[in-house]
Formats: C-alpha cells, sequence, structure tokens
RNA sequence: GCCGCGUUCGUCUAGGGGUCUAGGACGCCGGCCUCUCACGCCGGUAACACGGGUUCAAAUCCCGUACGCGGUACCA
C-alpha cells in the first residue's frame, strides 16, 4: 500500500513554525516513499474559525516548498477537503457508534457538568472526568428510558454524543518514535463526538477522515499522544483498522519553557512562519533548521536542500524530547544557504530590502553589489546595509573615523583621488598599484592609507575587499568621495 | 492530583552493554588567512539529572526519585 500522509491544521490563526514542521516531516515521509501528501482543513469548530488562517497555511506551505498533492485548491479523490464539508461522513459513522452502543446521546448542559465536576471536585481529584466514573448519573440515553431519550428529541433538546469508553481495558500501541506506549482505559473520558451543533469533534472527524483518505500515517505533535487511546477506541468500534502513527516532541522556547504566545513575544521570538518570512529568513534555511529540530540522519552533514532531506528521512530518527529553539542556529543555516544561491536568485531575494532602503536600483548595480558582498551575508537583507554601493555615504561610522582618521589621512586621501582620476584603467590591480606607489612616494604604511580611503568612499570601516569595492563604486563616484570626505572629516 | 511522554556539552544532537580518555554542529574563546569585516581553515571550552540494582563490564538494560513537557474541554 503505498504512503498516504496528511497535515491537517485547524484554520484559527497563522500557521506556527510548529505546524511548519510538522507539515515538513508527513511531507518528507510521502516523498520518500513515493507517497501521497494531502492537506486537510480541520475547520470543526466555528468559534475559533479566523478566515485568513486557511490563506497562510496554503502560502506558507508554498513558500516553504512543501507541495502537496491532494487539498484544497487542487482538489483530489476524496473531496472536498474542509471537514466542514464532510459532516455527512461523522453523522453517519456516529449514528453507527450510537447504533452498536459504543456511543450515547447526552443531554447534559454546561451547567449540569459542572454540577457533576463541582461534586467530586476534591485535592486529589483536581478535575473529575465526564465517564465510566460519573456517567450513570447524568442525562444520558444510558441513564434515560427510550421514551424519555425520545421526548427529548422530539422537543429538540440540545444534545451531543459521547464516547462509550469500555471499563477495564488496556489500549496498547506502538508509536513510530516511542515505541509501545498504553492506556488504561478507566483515564479515559467519554469524549464527546458529535458537539451539539451537530460538528464533530477533533477525534470524531479525523478517525473518520483518515479512514476515508486512507492514510496510512498520522505525523503529529505530541499533544495528541493522549488522545490516542480515544482515536484506537474509535477505529476498533467502527472496525476499521487505524494507521501507524508517530508523536513528534514539541518545540520549546529557547529558554527552555513552552513555546507560547507570551514567552515568545516577551523574547521577541518569531513564532509564525509569516513572522520568519518578514524577518529575513530564507525557505531552504527554515526547513533545513526544522528538519533538524528533532531528527537528524546519522551522519555529519548538516546543510541540506529538501530533496536531500526526502533522501535521508526517516521517522525513526526523530528525537523524543522537547527541543529548544536557537535562532543562532537558523542563523548560520541561513547564511550557508543564502551563499549556495545562484547569484541572481540572491539578487532577488535582497532586492526588496535594498530598494526598501535607497530606492529602485538596476540589476546590474545589484548584481556587482551581491556579487562583492555575497560571502559576507547572512541575510539578504544584509545587502541593504551596505547602502554606499547605491549612494554616497551621508555619514562616517563615528568610531571606524575614531580609530582610522588621522592627521594626515585627509592629504592622503586627496593626493590618492588625484592619482585614481589620472588612473584610466581603474582595475583592481591598478588601484591597488597606485596606493602602493602613493604610500611608498610619501613614506606611510599602506594601512595608514587604505583604511582612511575605505571609510571615505563607503562611510563604514567594514566592508569587502578595498580594490574590488572601489572598482564597483567606480572612478568617478570614488573620486568624487575621498574629496569630499577629505572636505568634511579634515 | 491523576495519566502519558521525556532527561548526553549553554543549544541541536551521535551513541543503544566493552572500540567512550563520549563524536559532530551552532554559540563562545584563541589562532591562521588578511587592507577592515566576514567567509574559510586550525585549535580550545563544555555533557551522560540523581540514587539503587543487573552484569566481569552500563551513557547504553531494570527500578525508584527529581525535574521538564503534554493531556486531563461541546479547542484543535
Amino acid at each position: 500500500m503505498s504512503v498516504r500522509v496528511r497535515f491537517a491544521p485547524s484554520p484559527t490563526g497563522l500557521l506556527h513554525i510548529g505546524g511548519l514542521r510538522t507539515a515538513l516531516y508527513n511531507y518528507l515521509l510521502a516523498r520518500k516513499h513515493g507517497g501521497t501528501f494531502i492537506l486537510r482543513i480541520e475547520d470543526t469548530d466555528r468559534s475559533r474559525y479566523v478566515a485568513e488562517a486557511e490563506a497562510d497555511i496554503v502560502n506558507s506551505l508554498r513558500w516553504a516548498g512543501l507541495a502537496f498533492e491532494e487539498g484544497p485548491g487542487v482538489g483530489g479523490p476524496h473531496a472536498p477537503y474542509y471537514q466542514s464539508e464532510r459532516t455527512d461522513l461523522y453523522r453517519d459513522a456516529a449514528d453507527r457508534l450510537l447504533a452498536d452502543g459504543h456511543a450515547y446521546l447526552a443531554f447534559d448542559t454546561p451547567e449540569a457538568i459542572e454540577a457533576m465536576r463541582a461534586r467530586h471536585t476534591t485535592p486529589e481529584n483536581p478535575s473529575p472526568r465526564y465517564d465510566a466514573a460519573t456517567r450513570m448519573e447524568m442525562s444520558n440515553s444510558l441513564t434515560l428510558s427510550a421514551d424519555e431519550v425520545q421526548r427529548r428529541l422530539d422537543a429538540g433538546e440540545e444534545h451531543v454524543v459521547r464516547l462509550n469508553v469500555p471499563e477495564g481495558e488496556t489500549v496498547t500501541f506502538t508509536d513510530l518514535i516511542r515505541g509501545e506506549v498504553s492506556f488504561e482505559t478507566s483515564g479515559v473520558d467519554d469524549q464527546v463526538l458529535v458537539k451539539s451543533d451537530g460538528l464533530p469533534t477533533y477525534h470524531l472527524a479525523n478517525v473518520v477522515d483518515d479512514h476515508a483518505m486512507q492514510i496510512t500515517h498520522v505525523i503529529r505533535g505530541e499533544e495528541w499522544l493522549s488522545s490516542v487511546p480515544k482515536h484506537l477506541l474509535l477505529y476498533r468500534a467502527l472496525g476499521w483498522a487505524p494507521p501507524q502513527m508517530a508523536h513528534l516532541p514539541l518545540i520549546l522556547s529557547p529558554t527552555g519553557g513552552k513555546l507560547s504566545k507570551r514567552s515568545a513575544d516577551r523574547l521577541g521570538l518569531p513564532v509564525n512562519v509569516q513572522q520568519y518570512r518578514d524577518a529575513g529568513y530564507e525557505p531552504e534555511a527554515l526547513v533545513n533548521f526544522l528538519a533538524f529540530l528533532g531528527w537528524n540522519p546519522g551522519t555529519e552533514q548538516e546543510v541540506f536542500s529538501l530533496d536531500e532531506l526526502v533522501e535521508a528521512y526517516s521517522v525513526e530518527r526523530t528525537g523524543q524530547s522537547g527541543v529548544q529553539l536557537d535562532l543562532d542556529k537558523l542563523a548560520w543555516f541561513n547564511g550557508q544557504h543564502l551563499r549556495a544561491l545562484p547569484i541572481e536568485e540572491i539578487v532577488k531575494r535582497a532586492r526588496p530590502a535594498v530598494e526598501a532602503r535607497v530606492g529602485t536600483v538596476s540589476d546590474e548595480r545589484l548584481t556587482e553589489a551581491v556579487d562583492l558582498l555575497r560571502e559576507r551575508l547572512t541575510f539578504a537583507h544584509d545587502l541593504a546595509d551596505a547602502t554606499y554601493l547605491f549612494a554616497d555615504p551621508a555619514a562616517y561610522d563615528e568610531g571606524g573615523v575614531k580609530k582610522r582618521w588621522k592627521d594626515d589621512s585627509a592629504d592622503l586621501v586627496r593626493l590618492y583621488a588625484d592619482r585614481l582620476e589620472a588612473d584610466e584603467a581603474f582595475t583592481v590591480e591598478s588601484t591597488e598599484a597606485v596606493m602602493r606607489d602613493l604610500a611608498e612616494s610619501q613614506g606611510v604604511g599602506f594601512g595608514r592609507i587604505i583604511h582612511p580611503v575605505r571609510l571615505a568612499a563607503t562611510g563604514t570601516p567594514v566592508g569587502a575587499g578595498m580594490f574590488e569595492t572601489l572598482v564597483t563604486i567606480g572612478r568617478e563616484a570614488t573620486v568624487r568621495r575621498l574629496r569630499r570626505a577629505a572636505e568634511v572629516l579634515g
């Protein structure tokens, strides 16, 4: 049977990097085995629905390069891929469960459930459940007569469908990442399967859809691990074979705690894919980084393209403990991937940031700039810091001036400008030769000239090779800048 | 509280009874290259949570404790 996996986000907000990582692992497994990667929108909670969320999910996956074969927009043999449009399927399943006694109707109001909890709450049991221990004291089709149930139904009384969890059983399964895991049914509550608005909860919908869509492997976050017994009970009750499951370790904040919105804000940490994109991270780098957050190939290679990840991936090599986000490492990955890109591609990615800073720039100029500075880029937008490649410096770095601009600097820079003006060739070789000659004739060290020149020509004390930089700036602009700086800095 | 999952350098990790004086990567610190800053290269710093077992031998297996995380919803 061919591998079929799904990424099933709930459209409640922008796609989180944890979600992207889950999608990535699913994608990798599908590609690795020539299988199918499916996107399914789990929109069964009307109260948390966010209209823009789906577009963000789709855009984020596309940006990351994770194409799906079936899902919203592309369709597929199991359409629709929105749970809100598959209610008949869930209703049928619920009816079967009801008919077989694996589920029951419950009419309890939120107040009645609250009262039950209040009744049973003790210091030892702070959160009583609606389960085998309490269901018989509630208003449901297990405790009410058939006539009474029918009467309430006819009267249009609100009700839910609950899973009738069997007593005294042990549910065991083998997690692809964690090995054998088991739960006692006594610890499982009678989960609501169909809400009073008629829509299914995740638990029912997920089981019904995974079966209908012939999903072979479920790879999802660890927060779902404790729901597995409910799902397994549902598969059994419906007479279906469950898929293989793998529960991923969660991503933690850089300080080790939970990666909550609050803690992320406090640390200034991006958490949504969109925030990473806006911050200038390249998709190739984010993907590589995320892949390594909880997984590794067992070799010493760290920099991987998506295709290479597909080749190297295996679920079994996923770790089991929570992983802390390390933005330093991400930045390193970013530099690795960025610098490896073809020059035209770097130009494309750097353009927005550069133009935001200095206005429209030609392809030629931008290409020269990338060519000059690529080895020094960690982020494409770093190129925008080299404003001197696009305009004369408006100011001179204070620390640099303090350190490098001496009493004789203005004179030396002026002399160098004069000689450059006469240097028809104006090549890397010629400009350097001119400077060496000047240094010799003036009886000063090379550094006595080159540092002030750099400051004068670029406004900053750091950058690429001086002569490569001057050639990129051009003779006319260089001469103009040198004279201007000599004037301004004295 | 209860249930589940986890715990190797600061971080991501390799390792899964002897080859571990525990390997790699990021970060950090030195050095090389060098006109600066990077890149690159070389070197250094730094870890088996704790306590019991099992065994000739344990980072590796078992038990317990501590700690962390998840779950405990008509949210996913």
